[in-house]
This record gives structure tokens, C-alpha cells and sequence, in this order.
DNA sequence: TTTTATCCAACAACGTGTCGTATAATGTCG
DNA sequence: CGACATTATACGACACGTTGTTGGATAAAA
């Protein structure tokens, strides 16, 4: 095997090695020790790559937010582009977004949930609430604290609900979970309560 | 001083060392050891009171979360019936609330913050839940996956926003913020970005 | 031949949790 | 009131596990 290629297959090994564990445990009662020796490899090596449990979790997170600024900031602004002149909500327009959540769900679940990391959520919802605001008209509102608030109250609200949905999406189905949604963004929280 | 008093000011000391580290690090960073030097207290102390570092963290969230129940569970129903016939989310109203966050909004931004705790954003949520569950006019949909994904929802977007404001509230008055949030909560989030 | 990835063993440093013992203040009871 | 028991805390010591580093060995790749 090529160097280049070694070097990859150790990493992404202390990665997965890392993320089973982490399934279970919080990252404090995760020791570099027991990583490798899920990965299969000496505890010297693992400090060649990262410097501590900690920065395998940042590795993990910093490849996810890759694959999800992919998706946020090309992918689903070119399928609401392609859904002009208005902006359907409905499943063809929203597939990017379930299939980054079927692929990666997990992931998502796991990070954001009781036992997750508060600063995942954190560059997450930076991440959506960059979205929301560039898809303000005025792009002066953009540094406005109001929109801020909006921009956040909306993105955490979509992180909880779909932290409350995930585990039952086998009899839930997906659609009727995003039609939910969009009901709850468009028309706001207190119609939707009486409505249920 | 009495022994009970003592054990309450030493539980105490301790609680207050180990907030006022937790200002700055994230809890793994937090030692044993340098929770006793700043409550002056000796290391074998501690474990008189508190298993662990952690342990200290969960007892100043179930004291928090004392409070907030007794807030949002018995003085903030009281008010809103005082508003009976109509549900007023005016200022008055609202006291419960904005009393509760001006005495302790820094334990819920930091809790609830980058480096927070997870599981105490999970209990806020219950209790915030619990309260929006029981305003349901009918109580065969307190179970309902809908109705928890609203609720989870509307808890998850109320906090996320309070997160936002909180370090800008001497500039942005809390009467606007609670406006803005009735907004957004009555008429959802699409609506008020146009509006901003 | 040189560079690279990994292994291995050993190291000091540190934090942990648990003891046994000491001491002084507090509470109880004759 | 005074003797005794209880309690909170202090102190020092201990074995233990994890950490991060280092120097040297091996084997494969460039």
C-alpha cells in the first residue's frame, strides 16, 4: 500500500474506532487507549494524527460540516433555483436535504443529541442561519440583531424537531415531517397546536 | 456556626468554585483539585459531598431546574390565568418569565451555551415541553408525535433565541425581544423574515 | 539509500479516588 | 455543668490509570 493511502486508512481507522465508541459514551470517558485499541493500532501512532480524544471528534465534526456546507450552500439553493419562479416545498425541492439526512442522520442525531457536543450544534446552526439570512431581500438586515434572533430561533427550532423525529422515522413518515415543518415556518407555532 | 450550616456553606463554596471555573473551561478541563483550591477546601472534602466534577455540574442544574419548574409550573400558569378570559402575552403577563431570566439568564446562556452541558438542555426542554403538553385541549394528544415534535420545536426555537439576545439584552430592550418572539411564535417564521 | 509509517517499551507527570489518622467544633445526655 | 459521641474538615499517603513524549527497531515505499 502507498504511504499516502496508509496514512489515510490509519486516520479514517482512529476516526470509526472513535465515532463507535462515542455511540455509547461521552467524549470524556473516551481514552486515547481504548480508541486504538478499537482501531488496531498503537497508542504512539494515534498522537502522529491527533493530539487528543477531543480532535478526533473536531475531525469528525469538520468532515460532516464539509459534507453539510455542500449540500446547505450548493445543492439545495441550485434545486430552490431550479423550483422558480416560486419556491415549492415539497420533495423533489427538498431532496437534498433528505438525502443528507438519510445519509447522515446518525451522525446528526448522535452530535446534537443528550450526550452530543453543544459546539457541533453551535457551528451547525451557523451554518443554516448563514442560509436563512443570504436569502434575505435586503442584505443590510443581514447584520441586523433581529434577523440574528430570527435566523437562530428558526435553526434550532429545525435541530430539535428533527432530533424529536429521527428515532421514530420508521412510522413516521418523512414526508408528512416535512410538510410539519414547513406548516410550522409558514404559519407559525400556535395555529399549528390548535390544528393537531 | 451550626454543622448544617457549615455542610451548606461548604456544598455551597463548592457549587461557586466550581460556576465560577465553568465560566471559562468546558467541564473536562475542570479538576477536582482546582475545584478546592478555589472553594478552600481540602481535596478529601469534596468527596465528602460530590463523586465527581460532574456530579457538582448536575447539582447546580437540579437546583436551576428547581426554580424553573416552580416558575413555569405554578407562577407563570397563575398569571396567565390572572389574564382569563383572553391569554394576554404582554408584559405583565409574562413577569414569571422575564424574572426568572434577568436572576438567572447567565446560567441558562452558559448552560445552554457553546460550551454548555447537553443533558441540562434536554431537562429545560422537558419542563418546557411539560408546560406546552399541558395547555393541549385534548389529552389523548399529549402522546402524539406530532404534538412532541411541536412542542420540541417550539422549546428548542425559544431557547435558541434566548441565546442569541441574551448577551445583546442591554442594547435590545426585552419588551421588543418578547414582541418579536410573539410574532414569530403566532405567525411563524417565513412571515416575520419579510417583515424585518 | 533515504524517507516514511508504524511499532514497542519505557518514562515522568498528573489527576483520581480511597485510606487511616488527627483535631477541633458541635451536639447529647447523665 | 461536664463527659462522651458525633461531625466537618484537614492532612498525608497510597495504588492506579491516563497522558504525552522519546529513542530506537522494523519494514515498506520512494
Amino acid at each position: 500500500m502507498k504511504h499516502q493511502e496508509m496514512r489515510e486508512a490509519t486516520s479514517r481507522a482512529i476516526m470509526d474506532a472513535f465515532w463507535s465508541l462515542y455511540r455509547d459514551l461521552p467524549v470524556e470517558k473516551i481514552t486515547v487507549k481504548a480508541i486504538c485499541e478499537k482501531a488496531g493500532c498503537n497508542r504512539s501512532t494515534f498522537y502522529e494524527y491527533y493530539t487528543d480524544s477531543y480532535s478526533v471528534l473536531e475531525a469528525i465534526e469538520e468532515e460532516l460540516m464539509d459534507y453539510v456546507r455542500r449540500k446547505l450552500t450548493e445543492e439545495l439553493p441550485a434545486s430552490l433555483a431550479r423550483s422558480f419562479p416560486e419556491i415549492r416545498l415539497d420533495a423533489e425541492t427538498l431532496a437534498p436535504l433528505s438525502d443528507m439526512y438519510s445519509k447522515r442522520g446518525e451522525y446528526f442525531s448522535i452530535l446534537t443529541g443528550v450526550k452530543g457536543d453543544p459546539y457541533f450544534q453551535y457551528k451547525y446552526k451557523q451554518t443554516v442561519k448563514e442560509l436563512l439570512t443570504e436569502m434575505l431581500d435586503d442584505p443590510a438586515k443581514k447584520f441586523d440583531l433581529s434577523a440574528s434572533i430570527v435566523a437562530e430561533f428558526t435553526a434550532s427550532a429545525l435541530i430539535g424537531a428533527f432530533n424529536c423525529w429521527y428515532p421514530h422515522r420508521e412510522e413516521y413518515p418523512a414526508e408528512k415531517y416535512s410538510m410539519l415543518l414547513v406548516s410550522l415556518l409558514t404559519n407559525g407555532v400556535l395555529p399549528a397546536i390548535h390544528r393537531l
